[in-house]
DNA sequence: GGCTCCGCGCGGCAATTTGCCGCACGGGCC
DNA sequence: GGCCCGTGCGGCAAATTGCCGCGCGGAGCC
């Protein structure tokens, strides 16, 4: 941990991670940006960052498939996963992984830095107080169903006894709130 | 493990519980139900058992502080959160504090079992479990929530984030299986 | 090199479902 | 009586779906 305030930011979307950078930069963190795996691959064994902000949806392949070398490299690395196409699922992969949080797009600088902070679990979080929407459930079930597939998408629609067509485009769309 | 075929099964649903054991005995599992944490507390030394099924809100208090004492008890004791109330949050929470897998609560057995074989990936032992279709999950999950709001169609459909005259048209169509 | 089989992404269009109005009725409750 | 809700249902535009199609690219096989 020679420099514990250099944060890597791996995300394609280069709006994003501009903003992302900039954002941090101004709270006085060194940040380096990547934005494919290629790259973030490349950075890696240069910084063996301490801490991580991850895309989940980077071009084509999985952010998570990252964790292991980040972890590889400086296992004190603290990865904190971002996702606009947020699931259990997902997060769940990602913790078991390593990841230190998982946070759903859109969320804020703020909430990024106090992620990093987590430490030991506190057994007392967010008391949900509302069962999920119809929409939200579905999105759920879909996405685990889609992992047990491999990403499949049509074997997926099939054990969903849904079109294939349909199912493309409910993925197209973001996960809904509730 | 001197009996991995041993499930605790820790939910205050009654209803829930019981119907859940029974699916599990039918499976050949020897099971063992807590409708409280202080019914678990006092069942996890007797047993030490090697598989749990945790329901996140136990009357008031929350699942995940039965966590710690089952690792305790048994650290290879592997542990699947339910919870009706599901939210990315506490689903970080619980596989953080040592959780096998997390899962929304309309769900089927065979996900159950499914889950507990998590960490030991076994693709060509993939059983045929077929996973409930999208609609099936629905007519669950609004059963489920119309219960919780003692049939009142109104403030369920408000829970659900669906218009009620919607909610009353499913109602009306289908009992559907699937 | 061929070839076939799949999965993927997407366009188009009809059929279905939805969202969102409206209305009338009934039961509490002040 | 009036007021507030919840319920059932009609109607109609907007959105979603089901179901075709197509081309492309990769894996496997001859």
């Amino acid at each position: 941990m020679e420099n514990p305030q250099t944060i890597l930011v791996i995300d394609d979307d280069p709006a994003f991670n501009r903003v992302l950078g900039r954002a941090l930069k101004h709270r006085g963190f060194e940040v380096a940006s990547a934005l494919s795996a290629q790259e973030a691959a490349a950075l890696i064994p240069a910084t063996r960052a301490a801490r991580v902000v991850l895309d989940l949806n980077i071009a084509g392949t999985s952010g998570l498939t990252l964790i292991g070398p980040l972890l590889a490299a400086n296992p004190d690395c603290r990865i904190v996963v971002l996702t606009g196409y947020a699931s259990i699922a997902t997060a769940v992969e990602a913790i078991k992984m390593g990841a230190t949080h998982y946070l759903a797009k859109p969320t804020d600088v703020e909430a990024i830095l106090a992620a990093f902070e987590a430490t030991a679990p506190q057994p007392e979080v967010a008391p949900p107080s509302q069962p999920l929407s119809v929409d939200r459930l579905e999105w759920e079930h879909i996405q685990r169903v889609l992992k047990e597939h491999d990403g499949n998408i049509s074997s997926t629609a099939r054990a969903l006894k849904m079109h294939r067509r349909t199912l493309q485009r409910k993925l197209m769309k973001r996960p809904v709130r509730g």
